[in-house]
DNA sequence: CTTTGTTAGTGCTATAATTAACATATAATT
DNA sequence: AATTATATGTTAATTATAGCACTAACAAAG
């Protein structure tokens, strides 16, 4: 219960890790270890051993980690024991896209609220949700106890929703506005910004230049 | 001409200050301090001065920073001063919604082709450029210079995207696919994964247990 | 012309993260 | 039962990153 600060790296690395687990597991592969995780995922042995120590011993020496274990526990650390309810603000084809990714129930977070401000899309349904008008945000994001906002509508109007997430008592929102949004500390805020992302590459093609 | 080595955080935010100097710049305002972006954009003073620093000096002391100066700069920096053309391979929802995003094109970034694998798909007009199968997309991305790939195509796939876009003659893959690809070192790659994000959220907000 | 306020640039310090090395534990084999 | 091979968990070292504090430069006011 001690309070060590753990580095967002290694949350991303274990979330990268599981997704590997769940592959091998399914290849009915019973026993894997630090190596096999490494080459799988791309990073060193040591760094996937030390990532783990943060939580626990999950391994055994000589013999390495059951691929099922190591699995529940990774899911379990990274807080996926339980399903995650998630409102969706912006149904544009953003939205769509993010409603229809496979990825997001299979890990267990549902979408069980969209909303939207454009009258045109209010009523449509998304798979087997019904799209609200953002009005009622607060009080239907309030009731269906969502603890994660997704953030899917252009930047001008990103910041307003997230106050009204905040509101309607989200602990955690996903952006993918490109705008800097102002939220209290408690608050759980994630960027995707995908321009920054092939800004990275240009750079890096271009790097010769430094 | 030397070559010192860069964090991707200083490119990471050198993006994020860019986006916020055009804001700035929209608003009419001439010129800017290390503190004002910092504000702006959420990281201390310091930070601002020192991640320009590793590309030269913009600003004039006592004074600041000239916005549109140093907008530039920095687009340059990234490699955005002239425009970059991008080869999209997978047309679903989360295809549609990078071709509709604004954001791209704002920064230089264009799609100059689209491939989708499903027959029903190829044909289709997205925008003003047309879905061409996938065994056409070594041919068309090689003559059309293409040196940016995204892969928004299922898991399963990715890989032999991948290897279609090297060999086409791609610098740099933006994948949006959750799996771990395999890419020659000269090759420029960035993931984006959207479970892997609500995780971080996930593990944060129920963190309080570590 | 001098003084004062302001802000960029930079070297140093502290912190964080990654890598490497090592000691410990397990299983299999002779 | 002892030995060998293997792979974890952990400590130490190295490297990378961020923060702080100081210096230098400039502008405006008196």
């Amino acid at each position: 219960m001690k309070t060590l600060k753990i580095p967002e790296a290694t949350i991303i690395r274990l979330s990268v890790y599981s997704r590997h687990l769940t592959d091998v597991d399914r290849k009915g592969i019973i026993t894997t270890s630090s190596g096999d995780i490494a080459d799988g995922v791309g990073v060193s042995p040591a760094q996937v051993r030390k990532d783990l120590a943060y939580f626990g011993e999950f391994g055994t020496r000589g013999v390495g980690y059951n691929v099922k274990d190591l699995r529940q526990h990774i899911l379990r650390i990274l807080g996926l024991s339980a399903d995650w309810n998630v409102t969706l603000v912006g149904a544009g084809n953003l939205g769509l896209a993010l409603c229809s990714y496979k990825g997001f129930r299979e890990r267990g977070f549902i979408i069980t609220s969209i909303f939207d401000s454009d009258p045109s899309k209010v009523g449509t349904m998304i798979g087997n949700v019904k799209v609200l008008p953002i009005e009622q945000l607060e009080e239907v994001a309030q009731q269906s106890q969502t603890q994660i906002g997704i953030i899917a509508v252009p930047a001008a109007g990103a910041q307003e929703i997230a106050d009204k997430l905040i509101k309607a008592g989200v602990q955690a929102i996903l952006n993918f506005a490109p705008v800097v949004l102002n939220v209290p500390p408690q608050i759980e805020l994630r960027n995707v910004d995908l321009a920054v992302n092939l800004e990275v590459l240009t750079f890096n093609v271009g790097a010769q230049r430094f």
